[in-house]
DNA sequence: TGGCCGGATGAGAGAACTCTCCTCGAACCG
DNA sequence: CGGTTCGAGGAGAGTTCTCTCATCCGGCCA
């Protein structure tokens, strides 16, 4: 799988990104400031860059401009406060690289890292999701199941994504909630009850199972 | 530019698409029926083909099974009505091809052909459309303007991509009523008005253009 | 069996979104 | 110069979406 270097010095981000990244399957090393980002950076041995500009020692622009100068090419994700009006500027309008204003859903940052590490001559990324009678269009953000089309809002959309890229394994309601709501989201919030019980009712109460204690799963049901 | 098939007996949606598809600078060729739809994509001369499931004489699964077993393997979207619950099963559920149900906006048509065109091998889209400092994003749906973040709903977002993707050229409020609300929207309202005023609210009033009696037209000022 | 805990469900508040309607003002045309 | 037409803008209704809260139910354990 893809290694990805994460630049990013508030912990708490940090964190949530190495662990969010790691279970998706991604190789992840974290650095927190913009020496050791350049240096890791430099050396070649990562796929993709996701970059805080509020690093400190040597901010994200600087660590871009250094690396580009250098000759390196490979794919950054810029992650810019959404306050800072100046900051958004260069992500933007600075050119080819991408970014992403702060606070951003996990699930977004994923959707822009598939992109580049696609873009990258990787095997391009299917564009229908499917598991067990469900069809998920990822490019429209429609469902079907069993051929029959449904309306999804845009949180169930991106709920019922999270668990189909996850066949058959259990997620908890912690990991749901930091991947579709975000890492600043109250953690004694019951919206991913809620919302599973939104997909049951248009999905089939069958299709997503509790697993008591422990989270919720997609179970696959073949086509009914 | 690309040459595209479009395979539908309504005329009234062949010609939204034949005008749309034209007016993006597609060489657009019409028929109205399953044979005539066979022959012609056989013919080779296409990049794509745009098909109608209820085509006289053969259908739309007839055409397509007809296409593959020849070894023709040129991209398909097949367009199908939502009504029909059967029909979206071998959409979502038949295998690699894509589909796209009825009333589709314009717009999504357009972003499902320039994904399959793409990954033909031209060259990759660009992920974020820029013009006269404004900037657009595509994979997130988000704009800036001269480097501010700007927040828009679907409806706003999709009037400006299509207003960006006409870079100085004038569009009337039909076409814009149908390139982003759809082809059965209708044409006495004045939404088109309403959304560009507040693009206007949030871009800045001297971004968009009026021309009286004619449409509206993006304006290429420099960034701020 | 009785009580507890985790999850399911119902109800509803608040916000955002989309669209319609109506009025005002300004451009244009005779 | 006066009337007409077209677009700008304000206001608001209806809907959907998102989330919270309170209650109910059923499994699980002592």
């Amino acid at each position: 799988m893809s290694r990805i270097l994460v630049a990013e010095d508030e912990t708490r981000i940090a964190a949530f990104l190495e662990k969010g990244l790691r279970a998706t399957g991604f190789a992840v090393t974290v650095v927190a400031d913009g020496p050791a980002a350049c240096q890791e950076a430099m050396s070649g041995g990562y796929d993709l860059l996701v970059l805080d500009l509020g690093l400190p020692l040597l901010d994200g622009f600087a660590v871009l401009s250094r690396l580009r100068h250098a000759g390196n090419r490979m794919p950054v994700i810029i992650l810019t406060a959404r306050t800072g009006v100046t900051d958004t500027v260069a992500g933007l309008e600075g050119g080819a690289d991408d970014y992403m204003p702060k606070p951003f859903r996990f699930e977004e940052l994923l959707a822009r890292i598939r992109l580049r590490l696609r873009s990258e001559g990787a095997a391009p990324e299917p564009t229908v999701l499917r598991y067990g009678g469900l069809a998920l269009d990822v490019t429209t953000r429609r469902a079907a199941v069993g051929g029959r089309e449904v309306d999804l809002s845009s949180r169930e959309y991106s709920l019922l994504e999270t668990l189909i890229r996850h066949p058959g394994q259990v997620l908890t309601r912690e990991q749901l909630l930091s991947r579709v709501w975000g890492y600043d989201f109250d953690p004694g919030s019951n919206v991913v009850d809620v919302y599973v019980r939104y997909l049951r009712r248009k999905l089939g109460s069958a299709r997503i199972e509790t697993i008591r204690g422990v989270g919720y799963r997609l179970s696959d049901l073949s086509p009914e």
